[in-house]
DNA sequence: AAGGAGGGTTTTTTT
DNA sequence: AACCCTCCTT
């Protein structure tokens, strides 16, 4: 019990509940994740087998580090390593062993969010619905609101409450239909599938079931309901859940996420024990009592009573600035200034904002200083187009039946395949209710294919077969083949003559090198390296954080992420840039029903306390927007957080003009 | 079929 | 400003 010590009672009390129900209340900074970690150790060295406790985070990156510190606290008395994943890796486990009982293929694909928006649009054209009545991505936000809600399109259909829903309930039917013709299943799928799954076949179940003596959850505020069901149906036979999470931290409704879940955990789940962490160690008093002053505008919460443990000196700063560019100069400025000349390292920095276009200027400032930066979670890398160009092709060659890729680089780059003939392929594809490959033949004997046309088919016909019986020949040897395809489509030549500066076209190709890299990290990482494999991987986990070498330059780097994506982590200063109205809290959020408000409130409320020793939050007073300037209105919540301390608020504030 | 010009649209957050 | 779509010319 020696590891426990340094552990408050609350704490301690909960690692030491092992068994039933147990809901832990845990508030920022309290130090959940340590809690839980020792928990899972704690059970392990009381005899449960590592295997048989299933931890479930909410990334990868909180998984790895989990399973690292687990392993750390046990020494070297455990063999099997502790079973920790997403939900996601969790439920492609599980799908890849049974799926075929639901009549999908066991090698069924993965649906990043690109490939779903072409599938969306696909569905949209297969029943002729204009994109300007419905756009790709607002259906796809539709379907994905059904399928959390675990409804299949013919409830969507008739739950439709006005004509859009229901066009949109058809277009749902229509994209699962390609999705399952494709042997493909998306993001939320995974989810959706294993709970129909386990529903339709109590076998099965039984035997997931028989695998776990005890599953935990850590940020259990953002779990939705098809994870609900996943979870109560995994513990239904012991009923041994232990939750964490904080109710001010949920900031993922849009992806389904339902507060109803951690605010009425008890009830669903009788004798939960409930655990309340409730002292803060990380931030200062006065971030502390900013961010519960701004929480406190929020109604639908347990109130709570976070104790500070630190004191600090003007921890709290707020500047204005005439606009974005001066916000970024003056707060690199502050950076550059701390890390010369006081010696503070680079990687106590991080610059927080609420969406992906803001760190523009921020990096342009950090590399005119030449400090070192990183930007985290920019799904940047995967979502370059001649990533996801030659990512189509590995997945036309993996899957045949991939028609989304197929159709994404059938004539990329060019080669005399055009847009007519696809289109009239893809017609009589549909209305034969054939598969895109053996329409061919028909549409050639109806005249259909210009002659030219077909012998361009026939040769990339050829070029897929031959690079599919090199990869079968040569399975393990997946960075060559890739090295090999690019040079034989002339990608090379397609980027030069898609773009005209010699310097986009350098930063363009070399996009393409980092790709082969790391298909080469992959290749050393895995024990038996497949092109299928690495797909998945980057499908799961968006880009390929390459363990060591991300890890030791996201050391000593400023970071720049978005407030999303900085939940769970901490850092000595904080930047929370761009509190302006329409940013944070987001237009779209303005315009949607009052709920939304709360959840940007969250948001501000994670950024908040992500700072441990001081926090600057700034504003513009302008900023472009679509090629125009445009005044930005003050954040409501900078209001809310100074009306407890208006003045001391208004003295710090300084506009500083350009 | 390909390439280029011009016009319209766009920016939430991510496993 | 950056991107995508459409239309036009070659």
């Amino acid at each position: 019990m020696q590891h426990l010590r340094h552990l408050n009672p609350a704490q301690r009390d909960a690692v030491l509940t092992p068994s039933g129900p147990l809901l832990i209340l845990a508030g920022a900074g309290t130090g959940k994740t340590r809690v839980i970690t020792y928990r899972m150790a704690e059970l392990i060295r009381r005899g449960t087998p590592a295997e048989r406790i299933l931890s479930v985070t909410f990334t990868n990156k909180a998984a790895k580090e989990m399973q690292h510190r687990t392993a750390e606290l046990l020494g070297k008395n455990v063999r099997k390593k502790p079973q920790v994943s997403t939900f996601h890796a969790l439920c492609v486990r599980i799908l890849r062993q049974d799926i075929t009982a639901l009549g999908y293929p066991a090698n069924f694909t993965i649906f990043d969010r690109g490939d779903q928006e072409s599938a969306a649009r696909t569905a949209l054209r297969d029943i002729r619905v204009p994109e300007t009545s419905l756009r790709p991505g607002d259906l796809l936000s539709r379907i994905s609101q059904w399928k959390m809600r675990n409804q299949l399109p013919p409830e969507a259909a008739s739950s439709a409450e006005n004509d859009l829903d229901f066009l949109g309930a058809t277009a749902y039917r229509r994209y699962q239909a390609n999705l399952k013709a494709s042997a493909a299943v998306d993001f939320d799928d995974l989810l959706l599938l294993t709970v129909q799954l386990f529903d339709e076949h109590p076998e099965i179940l039984a035997r997931h079931q028989a695998r776990f003596d005890h599953v935990q959850i850590d940020e259990y505020q953002d779990t939705n309901g098809t994870q609900f069901e996943i979870v109560e149906a995994l513990v239904r036979p012991h009923g041994n859940l232990c939750v964490v999470g904080d109710d001010d931290q949920s900031i993922y409704a849009w992806r389904g996420a339902e507060l109803r879940h951690i605010l009425g955990f008890a009830s669903t789940f009788p004798g939960t024990k409930v655990i309340r962490l409730e002292d803060n160690y990380r931030c200062t008093d006065e971030i502390l009592h900013l961010a519960n002053t701004l929480v406190r505008n929020n109604r639908n919460r347990h109130d709570k009573q976070l104790l500070p443990h630190k004191v600090g000196v003007n921890s709290v700063r707020f500047a204005a600035f005439a606009d974005e560019n001066a916000e970024a100069q003056n707060v690199v400025n502050d950076i550059n200034y701390l890390v010369q000349q006081m010696n503070v390292s680079p990687s106590d920095f991080a610059i927080l904002f609420r969406t992906n276009e803001q760190p523009r200027v921020f990096e342009s400032e950090l590399r005119r200083h030449r400090l070192p930066y990183i930007v985290l979670g920019s799904m940047s890398f995967f979502d370059r187009r001649e990533i996801r160009d030659i990512l189509a092709y590995l997945k036309v060659l993996v899957h045949r039946e991939d028609e989304i890729s197929l159709l994404r680089i059938i004539n990329v780059p060019a080669r005399g395949i055009g847009a007519g003939t696809v289109e009239k392929i893809i017609k009589r594809a549909v209305q034969n209710g054939q598969r895109f490959w053996e329409t061919i033949p028909d549409a050639a004997a109806a005249g259909e294919i210009p002659k030219g046309t077909l012998s361009a088919i026939q040769r990339f016909q050829e070029l897929l077969d031959r690079y599919r019986q090199r990869l079968a020949a040569s399975p393990k040897n997946i960075s060559g083949l890739v090295r090999d395809l690019i040079e034989t489509i002339d990608y090379e030549g397609e980027i030069e003559k898609q773009y005209k500066e010699p310097q986009q076209q350098l930063l363009r190709s070399a996009m393409l090198d980092e790709l082969i890299d790391s298909i080469k990290q992959y290749e050393e990482r895995a024990d038996e390296p497949s092109l299928s494999e690495f797909l998945e991987e980057s499908a799961l986990t968006g880009r390929d954080d390459e363990d060591d070498k991300e890890e030791k330059l996201s050391q000593q780097g400023i970071k720049l992420m978005t407030l999303h994506s900085a939940k769970g982590l901490e850092f000595p200063r904080v930047y929370l840039v761009g509190l302006e109205e329409g940013l944070l809290p987001h237009k779209r959020s303005i315009d949607a029903p009052v709920e939304s408000i709360d959840e940007e409130r969250r948001l501000a409320y994670v950024g908040i306390t992500r700072a441990r020793d001081y926090l600057t939050l700034s504003r513009a007073a302008s900023r472009m927007k679509w090629g125009k300037r445009r005044p930005s209105i003050p954040s409501r919540f900078l209001f809310e957080m100074k009306g407890m301390q208006p003045q001391s608020a208004e003295q710090e504030e300084v506009i500083i003009e350009e």
